[in-house]
RNA sequence: GGACGCUUAGCUCAGUUGGUUAGAGCGCAUCGUUGACGUCGAUGAGGUCAGUGGUUCGACUCCACUAGCGUCCACCA
C-alpha cells in the first residue's frame, strides 16, 4: 500500500472536513447519548480571525469532541456578534480613509447601515471559512447571528419583560460621551489611560471664602454647589449657605454641602460640585434632591464637545480646551489664581471610538441593577453574584464554576461596582431601542408679529377694524420665527379672527409648508371694553392691582379672567380632544398666550398676571397631552408611532446568546434539551462585558444558569510577548499558518504549553515543532501499517527461500508488551482526568511522551526484534488515534481512513464519533513496569558507554553481565544496544568500561581503547552523586520526627530507596578498585 | 489607591491535593546512511525553583513580607 513519507496535510484536511458535514457528524441530532452543549462565543464581525480566536476555536473543539467520543449528543453551535458600535466604528474609520469626511451626515441612516451591513456580511463569511479551516465541529444548521430575526425577537422580547418590571428604564442622568462617535458608552468599555494633567487651585470670586481646585477650571462654569467634609473644621460654619458668586462673568448659586467622600486632605479640601459634568458630583446632586436639599444641575458642555449658551456668551461655543484656557486667563488677571501643579490623572477613552470621554448629562435607557425584581426577593446584582457564589437560587447544583478559581474572586470585585448599566447607544449599526413613542398633544402658540396698532401703540380688540394687519417689521419678525421653526412639523394652524394674526398665519403657512388653518374665535385678543383706540398702557396701568374689583363689577366693560381664562380652557380643552397626538400652531395674542402659560394648572388671576406677556412673534411650546410609549410592536397601531432612534448596546444581545441561540423565546425542543449549556470558555478580557451579562440575562429570564462551567484562556502574545494587533503590526491570519504547517500542527501549537487564564506565547517554532510530532505520528501509523501488511504477505508467501527477516514467535506476551500495555493504559487513564479536569496542555503533553518517547522511541524498536506483533500494535495504533483525535483530527482521520482502505472496508466509519477508550485496569502493573525500567536502563547504560567511549555507533559489540540473566529481554537489548554477544560473567573482564543497573553489573568490553583515567573520573563522579543521594536519604531515616510521622508508605518506599542506593554504591566501589 | 496574577534550564513554559536525585519542547554540544520518520535516532551539558522569614518530620508546592514584571478595577476633585 501507497502511503506518503510525509503528512501533506493539503491533500487531506479540505475532503475530511466536508466529509464529515456530508454525514453530518457535526448535528447532535444524528448522534446518540446525552446531550451536550457548548456555544461558540461569537466572533465580532468587525474584521476577520486573528490567532486568539484559533486559540478559542481549538480549546473548545478538543472538548466538544473529546465529550462526543465519550458518546454524548454534542452540540457545538457556531455564531457571530454584529459587535454594535465596534463595527459601525470600523466601517466609518474605513469610509473616512477613503475621505469621506463625515459618513453619517453624508450617507444617513439607511445607506451607511447598508454600507455597514455589507461589509458584515463579507465579514462573516471570511469568519465562517476561518472556523471550517480549524477544523471546528460545529453545527452549521444551527449557525446564530446576534443580529438576525431569531436573536432580534428574543431581544425585544426581553426588553419588553425588564421594562414591564421596572428594571429597564430611560432616565436623565450623566453617562459617558464619546464626542467623536457621537453615542454612549458604559462605564465598562472605558479604556483608562494614566495621562499628566495639571491641576489649578483658585478662588470663584474674591467675595467667596473658600478655595478650591480642579483639573478642569472650564467646567466649573457649571458648578452648582462646593461640597466639603462634615468634620472640616475650615468650613464647617458655611454648610448650608448659598453663596451668589460671579465667577468669570457668570452668576453662579454656590450651596455649600457636606458629604464624606471629600477628602479634607487633598487639593484644599473643598470640591467645586459640577452635577451636570461629573458622574460622582451627579451623585451629590441625586443625594442632595433626595435629602430635599436640592441643588441645581447646568449643563455648559454639549455633545458636540463645545461649550453650551449655559456657559455664558463669552464662552458658548468655545471648545473646552479654548475655554478652559479663557478660564485661567481670567483668574489670572482677577487675581484669583492661586497656583497650578503638575499630576497624572487616569481619563477614561472610549474603547472603539479612542477619544476621551466627556460627562454629559442626557436622558438614555438604563438597565437597574439593584431594585428588587418582581417576585423574586433579589435585583439583577444580587442574583449575578448567587450563580457564582453558592448556586442559582442557592442550590450548590446550580453553581456556576469559574476555571481557574481566582477569577470568581475578581468577578466579585467587580459585581459590587456595578452600577446602572446604560444600554442605549447612537450609533445605527445594531438592534434598534424596541420602543414606540407617540407624540402628545403639542402646541407651539406664537403671538403675532408687530401690528400697525402695536406701531401706534394703541389698543385694539375690535375685530373688525381691519386696518391694523401687520407691519414690515412685524412680517419679518414672524418669518424669522418660522425660520427657528423650519425643522419641525405641524399638522395644522389655527388663528383668532383677527387681521394681525391672520397676516402672521399666512405668512407661517407659507414658510413651513402647513396646509390647513382654521380660524377659532376663542383665541381672540381681549375684551377691552372703553378702552379701545385708547392709547397703549392705559388698560395695564389701571388695571394694576384691581383684579379682585374688576372681577366683581367690570365698570369698564372689560372682559373678566374668568371669561378669557374659559374660553382659552374650553379651546385648548377641546383642541386636546379633538387633535390628539398632534402638533399645532396656534396664532393667537398676548394674553391669551399668557393664560395658555397657566393651562391646567388652577391659577388665579393674579397668579396669571405673574407668567408673562410675550413679545410679538415669540413663541412657547405647550404638551397638551403626555407622550405614549410602547414596548411592543405588536401593540403599536395606528398612526403617529415613532421607533426610538437610539440601538442597545451590543453585550444587550451577547447577553442573550445561550438561549437566543436555541430558539427562546419559543420553548423549543433545543431549548429543553441543550440549556443550560455545560461548558463555555472565553479570554478573561470579556468576563464582565460577556459573562457577567450572560449571567444577569439567563437567571432573571429563564430562571436558570446559562452555564455549568465556565473555562477562561489566556490571551495569546507574539514571540516577543506583545499583544496581536493590527497597529502593531504582528497580526497574523490562522490560515496562513494552516496553509504552511497544517491544521493540525497549529492547533498542537496553540493547546500546549498554555494554562487556564493564564497568556500564551506563540511562535513559528512552535508550529513547526508541532508539524514535526504530526508528522512523527503519521509515520508511526505508516510503519504500523505497512509493515502489517508486509508480514502478512511473508506469512502467505511462505518461507519459499525468500529471505525472511524475522523468525515467527509464539504469540505470547513479552515484558515489552505487558509494559506497553501497562503504560498505555495508564496513559488512558490520566488522560480521561486531565481532560475532565480542562488540563488540555498537560493532558496532550502526555499523549505526546508516550507517544514518541515510549512506544515510538521504545515499544516499536524492540518489536522490530522481538517481532510479530501486529496485532498488538495495531490494537494500540486505534485507541491511539482517539486520544490523538481531539487534538488533531485531521491527521488522525486520515489515518483512520488508510486503515479502512487497507482492510478494504466502507467508508461508513468515522473516528470523529468512535467510542473513546476505556481504560484496561487489568494491564497496569507496577511490577512489570519496574522491571523493564531496568531493561530499559541497561540499554541506555551501554549506549552510554558506547557514547562516552566514541565506539561506532553501528558496530556491534558483546558486553559481559555479572549478575541476573537478562533472560527473554536479551532480543530487545541486543538490538537497541546493539549488541551481538552477551556474556555472562562471574567476575570483572579485563579492560572492560563498567556500569551498574539494579541486580546487574554490565561490562563493555574495551581492551586498548579502555583509558582508565577516565574511567575512574566518570565512576568518581557517578559515586559522588550516589553518596551524595544516600547521605540524604540517610539523614531523612535518621530523623526521628520523620519516621513517627510521615506515613509509612513513604517511609518504606524511602528505606527502599536507601538500601538500593547502598547496594548500588557498593558495586561502583568494587569497579573501582577492580581499576587499580 | 485597591485587587489579582507572574518570577522554575539560554528561550518558551509544565509541575493536580506538600514526600520526584525538579520536568518538557526549542536551542546548544558530540555522534549516527540501523526494516516508518533527517519534519529522524543516540548521548550529553545546562536549574541554590526571584529573595527573606515562617508553618511542617519534610516546601517548587502552604503562609507572611520584600523586589521586579504584568493585568484588571477605581470618583482623589
Amino acid at each position: 500500500m501507497e502511503i506518503p513519507k510525509t503528512y501533506n496535510p493539503k491533500d487531506y484536511e479540505d475532503k475530511i472536513y466536508q466529509n464529515w458535514d456530508k454525514k453530518g457528524l457535526f448535528n447532535p441530532d444524528k448522534l446518540k447519548g446525552k446531550p451536550y452543549s457548548i456555544m461558540m462565543p461569537p466572533p465580532n464581525v468587525t474584521g476577520v480571525l486573528h490567532l486568539g480566536h484559533a486559540l478559542e476555536n481549538s480549546v473548545m473543539d478538543v472538548m466538544a469532541r473529546y465529550q462526543r467520543m465519550l458518546g454524548k449528543k454534542v452540540l457545538l453551535l457556531p455564531g457571530t456578534d454584529h459587535a454594535a458600535v465596534a463595527t459601525q466604528a470600523k466601517v466609518e474609520k474605513i469610509l473616512i480613509e477613503k475621505g469621506h469626511a463625515n459618513p453619517r451626515e453624508e450617507f444617513g441612516r439607511e445607506k451607511l447601515l447598508e454600507k455597514i451591513r455589507k461589509y458584515s456580511e463579507e465579514s462573516k463569511a471570511t469568519i465562517i471559512k476561518q472556523i471550517k479551516k480549524m477544523g471546528t465541529s460545529c453545527d452549521w444548521s444551527r449557525l446564530a447571528y446576534t443580529f438576525d430575526e431569531k436573536r432580534g425577537t428574543a431581544v425585544n422580547e426581553i426588553f419588553k419583560k425588564m421594562y414591564k418590571d421596572g428594571l429597564i428604564y430611560r432616565g436623565y442622568r450623566v453617562i459617558n460621551w464619546s464626542v467623536k462617535g457621537q453615542s454612549t458608552c458604559s462605564d465598562d468599555e472605558l479604556v483608562h489611560l494614566e495621562r499628566p494633567a495639571r491641576l489649578y487651585t483658585f478662588k470663584y470670586a474674591a467675595d467667596f471664602p473658600i478655595t478650591i481646585a480642579s483639573t478642569r477650571p472650564e467646567t466649573k462654569l457649571g458648578d452648582t454647589a462646593v461640597a466639603v467634609h462634615p468634620d472640616d473644621a475650615r468650613y464647617k460654619k458655611y454648610i448650608g449657605q448659598t453663596f451668589e458668586v460671579d465667577f468669570c462673568g457668570n452668576k453662579l448659586n454656590l450651596k455649600i454641602i457636606s458629604d464624606p467622600e471629600v477628602d479634607p486632605e487633598f487639593g484644599t479640601g473643598a470640591l467645586g460640585v459640577t452635577p451636570a459634568h461629573s458622574p460622582i458630583d451627579f451623585e451629590m446632586y441625586q443625594k442632595q434632591k433626595a435629602a430635599s436639599q436640592p441643588i441645581n444641575l447646568i449643563a455648559v458642555i454639549g455633545s458636540d464637545g463645545k461649550m453650551t449658551n449655559e456657559a455664558g456668551a463669552e464662552f458658548s461655543g468655545l471648545s473646552v480646551e479654548k475655554a478652559r484656557e479663557k478660564v485661567i486667563e481670567k483668574l489670572k488677571k482677577q487675581k484669583l489664581f492661586i497656583k497650578e501643579e503638575d499630576i497624572t490623572q487616569s481619563v477614561g477613552t472610549s474603547d472603539r471610538f479612542g477619544d476621551v470621554v466627556e460627562a454629559v448629562p442626557m436622558t438614555q435607557w438604563f438597565v437597574d441593577v439593584n431594585k428588587k425584581i418582581p417576585g423574586k426577593k433579589l435585583s439583577l446584582k444580587q442574583l449575578m453574584k448567587q450563580a457564582v457564589k453558592s448556586g442559582h437560587k442557592g442550590k450548590a447544583k446550580n453553581k456556576i464554576n469559574i476555571t481557574p478559581k481566582n477569577f470568581e474572586k475578581i468577578y466579585f470585585q467587580w459585581i459590587d461596582n456595578l452600577r446602572d448599566w446604560c444600554i442605549s447607544r447612537q450609533v445605527w449599526w445594531g438592534h434598534r431601542i424596541p420602543v414606540w413613542y407617540k407624540k402628545g398633544t403639542e402646541v407651539v402658540m406664537i403671538r403675532h408679529g408687530q401690528s400697525v396698532n402695536n406701531e401706534k401703540k394703541v389698543l385694539n380688540s375690535d375685530v373688525t377694524r381691519t386696518e391694523f394687519g401687520l407691519t414690515e417689521k412685524g412680517k419679518k419678525q414672524v418669518k424669522s420665527a418660522a425660520a427657528e421653526l423650519k425643522n419641525e412639523q405641524f399638522d395644522l394652524i389655527i388663528h383668532s379672527p383677527f387681521t394681525r394674526t391672520k397676516e402672521t398665519a399666512h405668512i407661517l403657512s407659507k414658510e413651513l409648508k402647513i396646509s390647513k388653518i382654521l380660524e377659532d374665535d376663542r383665541l381672540r385678543e381681549y375684551g377691552m371694553g372703553e378702552f379701545e383706540g385708547k392709547p397703549d398702557g392705559s388698560l395695564s396701568k389701571l388695571r394694576k392691582g384691581n383684579f379682585n374689583e374688576w372681577q366683581k363689577s367690570n365698570p369698564f366693560g372689560v372682559e373678566s379672567f374668568e371669561q378669557v381664562n374659559g374660553r382659552i380652557t374650553e379651546f385648548l380643552d377641546e383642541i386636546k380632544k379633538k387633535y390628539p397626538y398632534k402638533r399645532l400652531l396656534i396664532v393667537t395674542h398676548g394674553e391669551s398666550f399668557r393664560y395658555t402659560r397657566g393651562y391646567g394648572k388652577g391659577l388665579s388671576n393674579k397668579d396669571t398676571f405673574t407668567l408673562g406677556y410675550p413679545n410679538n412673534a415669540e413663541y412657547n411650546w405647550f404638551k397638551l397631552k403626555e407622550d405614549e410609549i410602547k414596548v411592543s410592536e405588536k401593540e403599536v397601531k395606528g398612526s403617529g408611532w415613532i421607533q426610538d432612534e437610539d440601538t442597545l448596546d451590543t453585550w444587550f444581545s451577547a447577553g442573550l446568546w445561550t438561549f437566543s441561540t436555541l430558539g427562546w423565546p419559543k420553548k423549543t425542543k433545543d431549548l429543553k434539551k441543550f440549556h443550560p449549556t455545560n461548558w463555555m470558555q472565553m479570554g478573561y478580557e470579556i468576563l464582565f462585558f460577556w459573562m457577567a451579562r450572560m449571567i444577569l440575562m439567563t437567571t432573571y429570564a429563564l430562571d436558570t444558569i446559562p452555564f455549568k462551567d465556565v473555562y477562561i484562556h489566556g490571551m495569546l502574545r507574539d514571540d516577543k510577548g506583545q499583544k496581536f494587533s493590527k497597529s502593531a503590526g504582528n497580526g497574523v491570519d490562522p490560515i496562513e499558518i494552516a496553509d504552511k504547517f497544517g491544521t493540525d500542527a497549529l492547533r498542537w501549537s496553540l493547546l500546549i504549553g498554555i494554562s487556564p487564564g493564564n497568556d500564551s506565547r506563540f511562535s513559528d517554532e512552535k508550529v513547526e515543532g508541532a508539524r514535526n510530532l504530526v508528522n512523527k505520528l503519521w509515520n508511526i501509523s505508516r510503519y504500523i501499517l505497512t509493515s502489517a501488511e508486509e508480514n502478512k504477505r511473508d506469512s502467505e508467501e511462505g518461507s519459499r527461500g525468500e529471505k525472511k527477516r524475522k523468525t515467527k514467535r509464539a504469540n505470547t506476551a513479552t515484558l515489552a508488551d505487558k509494559w506497553i500495555l501497562s503504560r498505555f493504559s495508564k496513559l488512558k487513564q490520566e488522560m480521561g482526568r486531565l481532560l475532565d479536569g480542562y488540563s488540555f496542555s498537560q493532558a496532550g503533553e502526555l499523549l505526546r511522551e508516550f507517544t514518541w518517547g515510549e512506544f515510538a522511541d521504545w515499544y516499536l524498536e524492540i518489536s522490530k526484534a522481538e517481532g510479530n506483533k501486529d496485532q498488538l500494535l495495531n490494537s494500540i495504533l486505534k485507541d491511539l488515534l482517539k486520544l490523538w483525535h481531539p487534538y488533531v483530527p485531521f491527521v488522525t482521520e486520515a489515518i483512520y481512513q488508510e486503515i479502512k482502505k487497507s482492510k478494504k472496508q466502507e467508508n461508513n466509519d468515522w473516528l470523529m464519533i468512535s467510542e473513546w477508550p476505556k481504560v484496561e485496569k487489568k494491564y497496569i502493573d507496577e511490577k512489570v513496569e519496574k522491571e523493564f525500567e531496568n531493561v530499559r536502563e541497561v540499554i541506555t547504560k551501554i549506549r552510554n558507554l558506547r557514547s562516552e567511549y566514541k565506539v561506532d555507533p553501528g558496530k556491534k559489540i558483546s558486553v559481559s553481565i555479572k549478575g541476573d540473566a537478562l533472560g527473554d529481554n536479551e532480543k530487545a537489548v541486543m538490538a537497541l544496544a546493539r549488541i551481538e554477544k552477551i556474556n555472562y560473567v562471574k567476575s570483572k573482564p579485563d579492560k572492560a568500561a563498567g556500569a551498574v543497573v539494579g541486580n546487574m553489573e554490565i561490562y563493555l568490553p574495551l581492551a586498548d581503547l579502555l583509558d582508565f583515567d577516565k574511567e575512574k573520573e566518570r565512576l568518581e563522579k557517578e559515586k559522588q552523586s550516589l553518596e551524595k543521594y544516600i547521605s540524604g536519604l540517610e539523614k531523612k531515616l535518621g530523623n526521628q520526627e520523620f519516621v513517627k510521622n510521615a506515613p509509612e508508605q513513604v517511609v518504606a518506599v524511602e528505606k527502599k530507596k536507601l538500601s538500593e542506593g547502598k547496594e548500588k554504591l557498593n558495586k561502583i566501589n568494587a569497579q573501582l578498585g577492580d581499576l587499580v
